[in-house]
This record gives C-alpha cells, structure tokens and sequence, in this order.
DNA sequence: CTGCACCCCTGTAGGC
DNA sequence: TGCCTACAGGGGTGCA
C-alpha cells in the first residue's frame, strides 16, 4: 500500500498487533518476497525465531519492526498487505510470508499480488536500516527540514513532480499525493524546480504534508481491496482526492475538466485552469 | 551528480 | 468466448 498515508495506516496496526509478542515461526512462501535478504530465504526463516518486536517504526513508505538492535524491514511495493487475523484461516493465494506467535494468537501475514514488495532482516538496523540510508525524511519526521528541502529542489533542474516523487529528495510522496499537492499548490506537474519562487517551493511542501495528514486522519487511500489496514479495511479518502482519477470531471476548484497527462509511464492529473503548463516545460 | 529508459510482477478493463 | 493492449498508490539499476 504504497505512499505514506497508508503505509502509516498500516504502521500504527502493527504497533497495536504485533508489538510486545514473541516469533515463533516465519514461513517464506515465495522466495521473491525476501530477495533483498541477501542470507537468503532459510536465513531469514531462522534468524526471527523467538525475536520480540519492539517498535514499529517508518520512513516514507518504508517500514520496520524492531527486534533489539535489529530491524525487519519491509516495503509493500504496489500491492503489499500486511494483514493479522485468525491463525487458522486458510491462505490466500497471494501470501508470500507468514509469522506466527509464541501466544498462539492472531498471526501476521505478507500478502503481495505484484510481489513488487519486499522484506528483510537488518541487523544493527533498528535506528536507519541501512539499506534505506538514501530514503530522505518525510514530512512528519523531527528531522525534516522544509527550508533546507526547498533550496535543495531549486537547485534541481527537473520537473517538479519528479522531485516530489524522488525519495532521496523527500519521502512518502507517491503519485496520488505528488498530484493533489500540485493541485492544492496550483503548479503544472512540468514546472522546472529552478524557476519556482521560494513562496512556490514553501506552499507546495505545506500542501504535501496538508494532503497526506488529512489522508491519514481518514485511514488512506483506496480505491478497492489491495489498499488496506492490518485489519483488511479499506480507508475512505478517495472521496476526497481533488484530481486524482478524475479526468473528464470537474475541477471543484473552477469547473474546468480534470485532464490526464502520460507522465513516467504513469499519470499526472491537472487541472488546465488553474495549473496552466508553462511555456518551458520539463517532463 | 543528473536524468532517463528499462526492468521487476499480476490482475483487470476495454477494444476488437 | 478469446486475444491484445493499456494501465495500476512501487523502486532499483545501469547507462549516457
């Protein structure tokens, strides 16, 4: 569940579900969901058994549980669950790795239909797993720096939703939110970074973290049952999206028709009145 | 350092 | 019904 609204949603079920509890077995069942675990799968399978979770922490849309000193990290990719429930319930045909508890309760499952995601083990990882050492702060983070960020982004000669998109730069913006940001901000997607203004630069990264607070306040983002909490749900701010997923209706802002840009092999939606391309545009 | 193309996967929707 | 293409909230890598 991709950026960083949902991945909190599904940060704060951990903490509240597998915090405190004791591993008492880690089935692997499909090995491209430990690839980035460079000991491999039978390793990986070992080396949690009878590890406590102590915190579940986050940066961007990367998570982890930490174990001592040690980090198991994830990232859910396009289409990773990380869901609990029933020990007893059958699996799914999407479960790639199963944790089960010394309590014997509710287990935790890596359910990944794309299997996009990953997880991993991290020893000395729980401050900054170093695997994601070059994962900026994200905007909810003490150490996020919005005035250092801004001049940063200035400097970059590039579009300026590939910056908000580049995780090195600022993390936890995915596509539906660099959209709406712009929207909010009133910048075409194309806006080359060293030409905005400091006010520019300053409204944009106020209306990313404006757009992902309100996201989390309504559990995220989902449009059908891959976007979900640790409980299976889904959360309800799609009803609020201003641009996203909506080309061809109108802009609640002016009444102008949402349109769709090929952006990246993706999308970008704007809205043609009040984000107008700039004549020097930078795809 | 930087920007870009390409790759990794599965599933769904829509056109023919 | 099938077959094809386009598309989907991701990032890592390797190249010019």
């Amino acid at each position: 569940m991709p950026e960083l609204p949902e991945v909190e949603t599904v940060r704060s079920g951990l903490d509240k579900h597998v915090i405190g509890r004791t591993v008492d077995t880690v089935t692997v069942l499909h090995p491209r969901a430990v690839r980035r675990h460079l000991a491999g799968q039978v390793d990986f399978e070992a080396a949690l058994r009878g590890r406590t979770f102590d915190q579940a922490r986050r940066r961007g849309k990367y998570l982890w549980l930490t174990a001592g000193d040690d980090a198991v990290l994830a990232h859910l990719g396009m289409s990773g669950q990380l869901l609990t429930g029933d020990p007893d319930r059958p699996l799914g045909g999407h479960t790639r790795i199963r944790f089960t508890f010394s309590d014997g309760g509710q287990d935790l499952r890596f359910d990944d239909q794309r299997t996009f995601g990953h997880m991993l083990l991290v020893p000395g990882g729980r401050d900054l797993p170093a695997p994601i050492a070059h994962i900026a702060p994200d905007p909810f983070e003490p150490a996020y720096d919005a005035r250092a960020l801004a001049i940063k982004m200035h400097r970059r000669h590039v579009g300026v939703k590939r910056a908000l998109l580049d995780q090195s730069l600022i993390s936890g913006v995915g596509n539906i939110y660099a959209d709406e940001a712009l929207w909010r901000a009133k910048l075409h997607w194309a806006r080359p970074t060293e030409a905005l203004t400091g006010a520019q630069i300053s409204r944009l990264l106020e209306a990313v973290r404006d757009v992902m607070a309100q996201a989390l306040l309504a559990g995220g983002t989902s449009f059908d049952s891959l976007y979900v909490n640790v409980n299976g749900e889904s959360g309800y701010f799609s009803r609020e999206l201003n641009v996203y997923g909506r080309e061809g209706q109108e802009c609640r802002r002016c009444g102008a028709q949402i349109r769709r840009d090929h952006f990246m092999n993706r999308s970008a939606y704007s809205c043609p009145v009040c984000q107008p391309r700039p004549r020097h545009a930078r795809p």
